[in-house]
RNA sequence: GGGCGAUUAGCUCAGUUGGCUAGAGCGUCUGGUUUACACCCAGAAGGCCGCAGGUUCGAGCCCUGCAUCGCCCACCA
C-alpha cells in the first residue's frame, strides 16, 4: 500500500457485514438517538411514523423486511434533514389469525383446543405471543430498523384496550353500534362469524336445479337448504305470476310432505333468473333475510353451526351438507319433484380466507358497527386531501370502497383476543355494553346476563393505533405528532386497517391518523410467483441479510422498485448489491489513504475539480427531490450509479495522476474534492445502506468533514453545502 | 358483471411534467495482476419500447381500439 495515510488494518480485507451490523446496531440502540427527544440540536419539527405492527405469531417474512426497509429509509432521511424522527414499533395480538396459527401447533402436538378451558388456553396463546414478540424484534433489529424501542406499543396492552373500550362505548352512545339479528358470515371450520373483508370469493360450476313446488318451479344450486321453503317470491310485475296475489296460500307437496306456502310479490326476485319464482331461506341467506324483514315472514334454522342439517330435515338430520346435497336431490327425484338440472351454472361462492370452506350465512345477533356515517367523514377528508395518497390509484379504490361500505361485524367467536366488555340476557338476548362490569339484570326484560364470550375483531383494535400510541387524549405525543406524516403498508390491508384507521381516527379526534398514505405491493418470488410455504418459494430475510448483508438486501427492496407495485425479488440482485458495499468499502480506503489530510477550512479547487463537485451537488438537489416525492426507487439507483461509475470509475481514477504529481494546488484541491464528495455520498447513501456507511464513518477524521461520531445525526449534504 | 395494473435487451426490471443517440443488474463475448477494489477494470454484442391507428416540430411516455397476462371489487335463487 502506497498510501500517503495510515490505514486501518480491516481496511485491507472486503467489507465484512457479518462482523460490523450487530455491533453497529448496538452502537446506534446505545446513543438513544432512535429516540428524537435525544436527537442534539434545538427543538425539531416532528416527523412521525408509526410501524404496522407484525403479528406476533411468526417470524418476518420478506414483506415485512419490505415495508422495515421503506419506513427505515423515510425515518433515516427525515432524521438527517433535522427532523425529530418518531418511528413508533409495535406487534398485533392478530386475534383470529394467532389462533388459527395457535390451533395447528397444537395439532402437531397431538392436543386440541378443546383439551384446555378459555383461561388455559387464552393464557398458552400469551406465551406464545410473547415469546414470537420478542423473537421478531430481535428480526427487526437485523434488519437495521431505527425505531424507539422505548415507546413500544403491543395490541393487548392495558392502555389500548382502554381506549378501545372507550370507542366501543361512544360508538353506542352515539348510536353507531348495534347487536341485531342479521346475517353473519359464518365459517362452519372455525366457528367464528367475519367482516365481510375476511370472504374470498371464488368462481364453481356446480347443478343448477329445478324443482316443482306446487304450481311453481323454483331453481336453487342449494337443495339442502329448502327445507323449511314456506314462501315463493315472485316479481310483482310478472305477467306469468299475475294470477297470484300476493299473500296467497298455496298447498303444496314439498320436501317432508304438504305444507301450505304463501306467494310473496317483491321486486327482489329476478324475472330473469331461473323461472322468475324462488322461494327464501331467511337464516340462510342474506337476500332472503331481507325479503322477510319486509314482509314481517317466519324463518327458521335449517343448518347448525357446525355444517349439519338439524331435525327439520328428517332422514337427513345430522348430515353434513356436503354430504348431504346429493342424496337430497335424489329423494327429491324419486318423490317426482325434480324437473330438470342444468349442470353448468356458474355462480361465485364466497369460502373462508383461512380454510377455503364455504362460507355458510346465518343469523346471528353480533356487534355490528354502522359505518356509512364514518365512511362519509372519511370520503371528505380523502377528496379534500387531508390525507393523500402516494400511489394516486389507490386514492380511487378507496373511495369506491368508502361509498359502498357495509356494516361491519366486530364480534369474534375467538377467545383470542380483547374480550367485548358487553353482557348478554340469558333470556332474551339482549345486549348491553357494560365497560365497568355495572349491569347485573337485563336493562330490556329484567333477566338473568351472562358476560359477553366473544372478542373484538383485531382490526378493531388495530384500526386505533395511532391516536392511541400517541398517547391520545393528553400525551406529549398526541399533542405534538398527531396526525402523523406517513402510514406506509402494503396495499392488501388498505381495507383492513388504512381505511378504518382514517375512519376511526376521525371519529375519536376529529382529525385523519396521518397526511400520507403510502402503500407498498407485494413480494414474490423471482418467477413473479406468490411466496408460500407449500410452493417452497419463501424467502428469508433475516437468512438473506445474514449471507449478503442488510444493506445489500435493503437495496434491492428499494432502488428501482416502483411505489405500490409488486416486486419480483431475487437473489441475484442483492448479490450485486453487496458487491456495490464492498465497493463503496474499497473507495473509502482509497479516499482515506490518499485525502484524509485533506484541508477543509481552505477548500481551495481548481476549476476541473469545481466542476465535479458542482456536478455532484446538483446531483444530490435531484435525490432530494426524489427523496422529498417518495421516488426512492430513483433516488437510490442515482446514488448507486454516481459513486460507482462517476464517483468511482472517473473522479477516483482520474485523481490518480494529479495524486502522483508535483504540483501541490492540485494535489490539495485534489483531496478536498475526494474527501467532499466521498462523505457526502456516504450521507446519501445512509438511509438506504445504514451499516456500511456507518462502517465507514469511524474512521472518518472528524473535521470539517464530520460533524458527529455517528453518521445517523449527520446532516443530509443539501442542507450543508456549501457555495462551491 | 364492474374496475385497476402490466406488456421495454436472453432473464428481472428502471425510464418522474413528451426532448431518448432508450438505460441498470444478472447472463453472454473480447481483453486486462494500471500504486482502493477480481465482490475489480476497459470494451463489445444484444431492443420495429405488445399490435393497429391518432395528436405533435418531436411519442417508450398523451388519445382511441385490440390482444395477452395479473390483481381487486360484486347479495350464493
Amino acid at each position: 500500500m502506497k498510501g500517503a495515510l495510515d490505514i486501518p488494518e480491516e481496511f485491507l480485507s472486503p467489507y465484512n457485514h457479518a462482523q460490523k451490523e450487530e455491533l453497529l446496531y448496538k452502537t446506534w440502540e446505545a446513543s438513544g438517538y432512535f429516540n428524537p427527544d435525544n436527537l442534539p440540536g434545538e427543538e425539531r419539527q416532528p416527523f412521525t411514523v408509526i410501524m404496522p405492527p407484525p403479528n406476533a405469531n411468526g417470524l418476518l417474512h420478506a414483506g415485512h423486511a419490505f415495508f422495515v426497509t421503506l419506513q427505515d429509509t423515510m425515518i433515516r432521511y427525515n432524521r438527517m434533514c433535522g427532523k425529530g424522527s418518531l418511528w413508533l414499533p409495535g406487534s398485533d395480538h392478530a386475534g383470529f389469525e394467532t389462533q388459527v396459527v395457535y390451533e395447528k401447533y397444537l395439532a402437531k402436538e397431538g392436543r386440541s383446543r378443546f383439551d384446555l378451558s378459555r383461561e388455559e388456553l387464552y393464557d398458552e396463546m400469551l406465551q406464545f405471543t410473547l415469546d414470537h414478540k420478542k423473537e421478531m424484534q430481535g428480526q427487526l433489529r437485523v434488519l437495521g430498523a431505527s425505531c424507539d424501542w422505548s415507546r413500544e406499543v403491543f395490541t393487548l396492552d392495558d392502555r389500548v384496550k382502554k381506549e378501545v373500550y372507550t370507542s366501543f362505548a361512544q360508538l353506542e352512545e352515539d348510536g353507531l353500534l348495534y347487536r341485531n339479528l342479521r346475517t353473519a358470515h359464518w365459517c362452519p371450520k372455525h366457528q367464528t362469524g367475519f367482516s365481510d373483508l375476511e370472504l374470498v370469493y371464488e368462481e364453481r360450476m356446480d347443478p343448477f336445479y329445478y324443482f316443482q313446488y306446487g304450481p311453481f318451479v323454483i331453481g336453487t344450486v342449494r337443495p339442502e337448504t329448502k327445507f323449511g321453503d314456506k314462501y315463493v317470491v315472485v316479481h310483482p310485475d310478472d305477467e306469468r305470476y299475475s294470477a297470484y296475489e300476493h299473500g296467497q296460500t298455496i298447498a303444496v307437496e314439498w320436501m317432508n310432505g304438504p305444507i301450505t306456502a304463501t306467494v310473496i310479490k317483491d321486486e327482489a326476485s329476478d324475472p330473469e333468473k331461473g323461472s322468475g319464482a324462488m322461494t327464501i331461506t331467511p337464516w340462510h341467506s342474506a337476500v332472503d333475510w331481507e325479503i322477510a324483514q319486509r314482509h314481517g315472514l317466519a324463518y327458521e334454522q335449517i343448518i347448525d353451526d357446525r355444517g349439519k342439517l338439524l331435525p327439520v330435515a328428517g332422514e337427513f338430520a345430522g348430515m353434513d351438507i356436503r354430504d348431504a346435497r346429493g342424496k337430497i336431490v335424489e329423494m327429491m327425484q324419486k318423490k317426482g319433484l325434480l324437473t330438470r338440472v342444468d349442470e353448468s351454472y356458474t355462480h361465485t361462492v364466497p369460502t373462508c380466507y383461512k380454510c377455503g370452506r364455504e362460507i355458510e350465512p346465518q343469523l346471528k345477533k353480533q356487534w355490528f358497527i354502522r359505518m356509512k356515517p364514518l365512511a362519509k367523514k372519511a370520503v371528505s377528508a380523502i377528496e379534500n386531501n387531508d390525507v393523500s395518497f402516494v400511489t394516486e390509484r389507490y386514492k380511487r379504490i378507496a373511495l369506491h370502497w368508502l361509498e359502498n361500505i357495509q356494516d361491519w361485524n366486530i364480534s369474534r367467536q375467538i377467545v383470542w383476543g380483547i374480550s367485548i366488555p358487553a353482557k348478554l340476557c340469558v333470556k332474551c338476548g339482549h345486549g348491553m355494553v357494560d365497560i365497568e362490569d355495572t349491569i347485573h339484570s337485563c336493562t330490556e326484560c329484567g333477566g338473568e346476563v351472562t358476560p359477553d364470550a366473544d372478542t373484538f375483531d383485531t382490526w378493531f383494535s388495530s384500526g386505533q393505533l395511532p391516536f392511541i400510541a400517541l398517547g391520545y387524549p393528553d400525551g406529549a405525543d398526541y399533542a405534538k405528532r398527531y396526525p402523523t406524516d406517513v402510514i406506509e403498508t402494503g396495499h392488501d390491508i388498505l381495507f383492513f386497517w388504512v381505511l378504518r384507521m382514517i375512519m376511526l381516527g376521525l371519529y375519536r379526534t376529529g382529525k385523519v391518523p396521518f397526511r400520507r398514505v403510502y402503500l407498498h405491493g407485494m413480494v414474490r418470488d423471482e418467477k413473479g410467483e406468490k411466496m408460500s410455504k407449500s410452493k417452497g418459494n419463501v424467502i428469508d430475510p433475516v437468512t438473506v441479510a445474514g449471507e449478503y448483508g442488510t444493506d445489500a438486501l435493503r437495496m434491492a427492496y428499494i432502488a428501482g422498485n416502483v411505489p405500490g407495485d409488486s416486486i419480483n425479488f431475487s437473489t441475484d440482485k442483492i448479490r450485486g448489491y453487496k458487491k456495490f458495499a464492498n465497493k463503496v468499502w474499497n473507495i473509502g480506503r482509497f479516499v482515506l489513504s490518499e485525502a484524509a489530510d485533506a484541508d477543509t477550512d481552505n477548500m481551495l479547487l481548481v476549476d476541473g475539480d469545481k466542476t465535479v463537485l458542482r456536478a455532484w451537488r446538483s446531483l444530490v438537489a435531484e435525490i432530494t427531490d426524489d427523496m422529498e416525492q417518495y421516488r426512492y426507487h430513483l433516488a437510490g439507483e442515482k446514488i448507486y450509479h454516481y459513486i460507482w461509475h462517476t464517483f468511482a470509475d472517473t473522479v477516483v481514477e482520474e485523481s490518480k495522476t494529479a495524486l502522483n504529481g508535483d504540483d501541490d494546488a492540485v494535489k490539495r484541491s485534489k483531496k478536498a474534492l475526494l474527501m467532499s464528495v466521498y462523505t457526502e455520498s456516504l450521507r446519501v447513501l445512509h438511509p438506504f445502506m445504514p451499516f456500511l456507511t456507518e462502517a465507514v464513518w469511524a474512521h472518518i477524521p472528524k473535521d470539517g468533514y464530520k460533524k458527529y461520531d455517528l453518521i445517523m445525526i449527520e446532516s443530509w449534504p443539501d442542507a450543508i453545502s456549501p457555495e462551491v
